[in-house]
DNA sequence: CCTGTAATTCGTAATCATTACGATTACTTA
DNA sequence: TAAGTAATCGTAATGATTACGAATTACAGG
């Protein structure tokens, strides 16, 4: 997703453009892998020092809520990226070392064959976790 | 997988045998769905009363390190389990009202056609969530 | 361009789950 | 049953996240 993408539903919902939103969007835009609140936090200080804790963790849930980032968990840490492209649904490959991602184009949910008909299927995550050849070097 | 496995387990590791792990492992093995630390810590504290904290989270852990528990995380919650019969490698619904699960037999990995061959893959990770027929009335 | 107002941010404190610690207790083996 | 080690207890510390009142900022309408 693009910066302009994400300030378009920012702005939908009744949000203002702020600086701190678009360092953080900058922030998300440029990196384009998983990356955890502190690496995001240290970040941003560069561009305004002294930014405050509740203003990194109340944009980024704001951002995840509205499907700007899109948000995991690995090992117990949370982690963020900007949303991909919305042109085609698709998991990740997630390098746990660095973050980097891989598109997987195939969805497993094609593939189920247990009858879930009496199910409320609200969602799912298809993940593969492992080193990209960049970190195993 | 049954008490009597996973004792096999702890005991082939050099854990010994006591009561607190009796009465945790018992807990699992009659609930079979997926429940938070808290839940745990309510049930057994009716077997225990005053259980550390301590207790709880350090024997989770092994259990979860050993492969007797099986972990997840739903909405920045942490789930545990007991580990299914490792007879056959499957996936999960899980159901994010109640914490019961369903098998899916089949694996995405068998499915996945992108080249992977210069990742390391370490594991994956596929979940479908919802609610089941019982949590829909 | 001003002004009013509501959203946003700041700085810091509070919260919550989890982990750590020193003292005590329990298990195992001989 | 005694020694040696692991496990537990009770509580404190930690670390990430959330909350709060005061100050600031963005934006709409005059």
């Amino acid at each position: 997703m693009t910066m302009d993408e994400a300030w378009k539903i920012l702005l939908k919902h009744d949000y203002k453009r702020t600086k701190n939103r678009d360092i953080l969007l900058r922030f998300f835009d440029q990196v384009d892998r998983y990356v955890t609140a502190m690496e995001v936090r240290n970040a941003v200080e560069q561009d305004n020092p002294g930014i405050s804790f509740d203003t990194i963790y109340r944009n980024l849930a704001v951002f995840s809520r509205l499907g700007i980032l899109d948000e995991t968990e690995l090992n117990g840490e949370r982690l963020f990226r900007m949303q991909c492209a919305s042109d085609s649904h698709h998991h990740h490959f997630i390098c746990t070392t660095c973050g980097n991602t891989k598109s997987i184009p195939s969805c497993p949910m094609d593939q189920v064959t247990v009858n879930l008909s009496d199910y409320e299927i609200e969602g799912h995550k298809f993940e593969i976790y492992g080193r990209c050849p960049r970190c195993i070097e």
